[in-house]
DNA sequence: CAGTGTGAAGTTGTTCACAGCA
DNA sequence: TGCTGTGAACAACTTCACACTG
């Protein structure tokens, strides 16, 4: 959802804010578990090391209103942010390579509750494929074709060894997968229309041993 | 390492810089299997969607120097790119919560060849305490104070249940740990001389949905 | 002339300063 | 006074323009 300023104008939700709201959403749930029922900028701000400035902004993109004095309400803040992120419509993702990673997604409940569904993984280890973990079956990839179009997805998470992250991107790209979550370090060439995001340990680490050591 | 402008001062590596470096590194790592010997900043920028000079002013940061006409040379690139992120240099890192993710990033051979030795496993779990995976022991929370004297280790790297994130970063600054990977969602306060690195997947998934849907 | 390298301009994101409100 | 909310100033990052080099 986009924002409107005063001149009527569509303007972007910044990408740093759109990072940052799913952190306030799991310390507004922590504040409502705690009983907590009003908030301010200033106090999420010290819980993040940040400026309440910038709380007040990221926030304002979702559209919720603060009382002043008061806060805002923390069963608005989650119902809000939830909503203006996305998280409470059904996603449905195609898992590829089902390796260590691949598996901890499976997993990892989060994913599910935050609004997305993987119905189906692909490998080519005939050792995984035609298995289940929770209930989501492996298949083998060359059915990609004929399975994806029984339960469609939007988006294709690669979780496949670094060599095969772009012959794999190419297949659901065929297919005509919307978004990548690549997960490999690899870069990978899409055409224009497809969102890629890329998600890999290495920045981080990168970014953690550069502050140890400088 | 910090690089110096023509005035002697010192300047700051730009973190999106250092989350960039990686992603060169794997595909420089490409091209070398492939058996190329020289690569433009054209290419690399072509290769990851962006502008060149972005990728000439991130590889300036290293100290590299290409050659005009040339490019850089790629076993050139892959040594200083690896030495200028110290992912030559062995890091131990404590694991707290080994769940499945906990567990993924044990199994995950990749931050080993980068530098990041997990030395030691903590969780509360009967069920998987004094077990081990991949050689690496899962002790007992409690037993953490002894252990960690006797391999000590900079980081902790925090993949417990999100409601025990902040117990355990108390547990492990306490101890003297110099920075905190935390994967949960949960933010956490920490002295201001901890390092702390959160890595979260909603993050990346509200980015793919923001994107997605709009 | 096809490449690196770099200061300047432009863009994006963050912080400051202050108006308005209960 | 303590809070939200917002335009203006500032800082960080990216792109542009161009000098230089083999």
């Amino acid at each position: 959802m986009k924002n409107r300023n005063n001149h009527g104008s569509s303007i972007q939700v910044p990408i740093p804010t759109l990072r940052r709201l799913p952190g306030y959403l799991s310390f507004f749930k922590a504040l409502k578990i705690n009983g907590v029922v009003y908030v301010s900028s200033s106090q999420i701000a010290s819980a993040f090391n940040m400026d309440s400035t910038l709380v007040t902004k990221d926030l304002s993109h979702t559209g919720i209103k603060g009382r002043t004095k008061v806060g805002y309400n923390v069963d608005q803040l989650i119902d809000t942010v939830i909503n203006f992120l996305d998280f409470n419509s059904r996603e449905n993702a195609f898992l590829f390579g089902v390796g260590n990673l691949g598996r901890a997604l499976i997993n990892y409940e989060g994913l599910r509750h935050y609004g997305l569904e993987i119905v189906a993984g692909f490998d080519i280890d005939p050792g995984i494929v035609n298995t289940s973990i929770k209930g989501i079956k492996i298949h083998p990839l060359e059915e990609f074709r004929d399975l994806s179009v029984k339960v469609p997805a939007r988006i294709g998470i690669i979780t496949t060894p670094d060599s095969n992250a772009q012959e794999v991107a190419d297949l659901a790209v065929a297919w005509g997968i919307k978004a990548i979550w690549n997960f490999t370090p690899q870069s990978i060439k899409v055409p224009a229309n497809v969102i890629v995001e890329n998600t890999s340990v290495y920045s981080d680490l990168a970014v953690i041993l550069h502050r140890l050591n400088n």
